[in-house]
DNA sequence: TCCAGTTATCTTGACGTCGAGATAAATGGA
DNA sequence: TCCATTTATCTCGACGTCAAGATAACTGGA
């Protein structure tokens, strides 16, 4: 079955039949695929409130257990954008009363954000539909395709943690 | 081998243990995965000044073929935008140099998005070096692995394009 | 011929993000 | 003790995107 990227593909080796346009197939559908999945995924989200940038934060004070408090840099860290993106997300849902900053008593320069009550409440409440969300989702994909696309993942994700982002000999 | 995102399964396991959180490990990888390649993909555009919008647009033009032109409509179906995405883009590039807009002579509403001169020279420059990064990017995947990833993402990607994004039944 | 409805594109205002730079506080060596 | 350096966080301006709405022109039926 050929699909939009296919055809892409088709448009490319009439205009430019000297490059070999393989990869961006593999590239395409996952840029396609990743869009389709970052819709879907909001969807629970929005029904509460929330974008995904601030269920980020949430689930990550979450996850790290009581007392469900971090330093923006931690957050920072751990979410990977830029402290102007994690003072932008930690204003609104300060606003939206879902997180509290206090000061830390052990550093004058810093923070702790902490979930409120009301902010433990609703990403308790969210994370349990956004998990039976994805399962829901990820049901369109056979078990050996999910085993397949896990391992590739999986490797190739690695090969950027290690920092290269490729197989190449350098460094 | 646990990665970053297994940590995090590790404690939704211990904070939430009523969750089954297996399949988040996929999404999160696809995510990961899907930024760390954006990041490395755009970096030849920026080398010739460059966005990867930018760079949408005119990949858009060139493999249409001569005349190298097409309406705002059809690029915004293409490239999947909204029309106030595309007009921002159409003028960043009429401002370069890089495509022109003259109206539709059959249709006194549209107009026409052609490539100049200097639009085409740069995008069949730029896409030669775009390919040969890409395949450089995937050399860190393993044949085998590359084909079952490309196998899943064709398959989940179908799902999306039927218009349904799951396997269930309803609908 | 007219006009209501549709279509093509642009405009506006809001968001989330980034990068560069500002501010305040901690740190460590002289 | 001092001060230069580093660290933690916020501020600011720019960008790309979207959704909603504005504008202009086409279309088809009465």
């Amino acid at each position: 079955m050929l699909d939009h990227v296919d055809a892409i593909l088709v448009q490319w080796n009439r205009e430019r039949p000297d490059l070999d346009v393989g990869p961006m197939g593999t590239f395409g559908r996952l840029k396609r695929l990743n869009d389709e999945l970052s819709e879907a995924i909001a969807r629970p989200f929005k029904a509460h409130g929330l974008t995904s940038a601030g269920f980020d934060v949430l689930a990550t004070l979450r996850r790290s257990g009581e007392p469900y408090s971090l330093s923006p840099s931690a957050l920072i860290a751990t979410t990977m954008v830029t402290s102007g993106t994690m003072t932008n997300r930690l204003d609104r849902l300060e606003e939206a009363g879902l997180i509290e900053r206090r000061r830390d008593p052990q550093d004058g320069r810093g923070f702790l954000v902490a979930l409120t009550p009301a902010g433990f409440e609703l990403v308790d409440r969210v994370v349990s539909e956004h998990v039976a969300n994805q399962h829901r989702l990820i049901a369109g994909l056979s078990p050996a395709l999910r085993d397949g696309l896990d391992a590739a993942l999986r490797d190739w994700l690695a090969s950027f943690e290690a920092g290269r982002g490729d197989a190449s000999d350098k460094g």
